[in-house]
DNA sequence: TTTTGTGAAACGCTTCACAGCG
DNA sequence: CGCTGTGAAGCGTTTCACAAAA
């Protein structure tokens, strides 16, 4: 058996972080930073993100900070971006069409490659070049596309069949935009957006006179 | 001096999933619910949800569980629901659209009440009924309309900018799309939505081949 | 009996502080 | 010196377990 060192959530939302930071810090054409430089861009301490990416071994250099290439191709190989993801949009309403708008996405490599709703009027329609297919298209398609992530914008109520759906047809990963909870098996993982409990933390936040900020992102 | 409890960060997440959840049941006409029933709906256990409700003193009856219509008011005055809020929304791209056309904010009692843009191709255009204005009108309709909330759905690069111009024309909350940390004084409340990190979270835990769920929605 | 409210224990994450390397 | 990696201390949250109320 190995050591496996079981990386702290908070860590690993962190993780995501810096990846995105060292990005910028590499196509301004840097070459090391230190833990206390990463961390202010961040609002974080230098301990903070030393600790972080001591998860990994030895991977700075004392003195010195750390070397951003090196730093970039490690954190893009922890966080599985090291390569190409294909997922299947579920729901073409409001949020999918902007989701299938949306150019970070595709930036970042994340490919949405095939599109599903169950209503007659959106099967067949075209968003951005890709077209509507009806649920039963699912399986041959995520099997097709090899997608392994399934993007869920539908209503609430269809959340939880729809999940399920995408669970048979072999996706392992949901991003979630309904709000409500998900029964999933140990062996899929669930990672929701919510944008009406974010606005609510916030009035809660301005309600409660509350100082200070709040990010997040889903939990 | 008054004792003031403070509630957890993690609590006011769970509260937020409470209402919604004794909404629910409260549309269906139960009269009484238990910890350990209304934990089960959420995935959380009894215990927790006791010790959530425990702040605001005994509101719960032993042997009976909570009545829903009481916690339903409670919770709504908690979370300053119990009042109607009106938001301002910056940037009417893909996200900004989709937002103006989601249902369930104004369900909530969220209204956005005016619409921005930096854009002079966006400026007088409107969507669901409402006039896209230019950024100099910002502080006039945040004081006419009583803003306290402002969405922020403008490229990463002009999120700063943006976030300053709403903080300046009286907003003391934003709920912020872009994938950036907003620094803020500490009279400010930011709340973030981040899609990009969101699907990141979940590539990590897919290509771990980690089990489990992982819900969130802003830190 | 059922179910609450709550101290106490357990847990997990963050912060501190410093030895050691460059 | 500057900066990393890390044990140890500190802090906040969750879980446990049980006395008390209906």
């Amino acid at each position: 058996m190995e050591a496996k060192p079981k990386i702290p959530r908070p860590t690993v939302k962190r993780l995501s972080l810096y990846l995105r930071e060292v990005g910028l810090l590499a196509a301004a054409g840097r070459r090391t930073v230190s833990s206390k430089q990463l961390g202010s861009a961040l609002g974080l301490t230098g301990a903070q993100v030393r600790k972080d990416l001591a998860f990994f071994g030895q991977l700075g250099h004392p003195g010195i900070g750390y070397e951003i290439t090196r730093l970039h191709a490690h954190l893009r190989q922890v966080l599985g971006r090291d390569r190409t993801w294909n997922a299947a949009l579920v729901g073409v309403g409001n949020i999918g069409r902007a989701l299938l708008a949306y150019q970070r996405f595709a930036q970042e490599d994340f490919h949405i490659t095939a599109v599903f709703d169950s209503s007659d009027r959106a099967i067949g329609q075209e968003y951005g070049g890709r077209a509507v297919h009806g649920m039963d298209d699912m399986p041959a398609l995520v099997r097709q596309h090899e997608i392994k992530l399934g993007i869920l914008a539908v209503p609430a109520d269809s959340a939880q069949h729809v999940a399920d759906l995408l669970i048979e047809a072999g996706v392992t990963g949901i991003l979630n935009f309904a709000p409500r909870r998900l029964d999933v098996g140990d062996t899929i993982s669930v990672t929701s957006v919510d944008f009406t409990l974010a606005l609510e933390q916030l009035a809660f936040q301005v309600s409660a006179g509350l100082t200070g900020s709040f990010v997040d992102t889903n939990d």
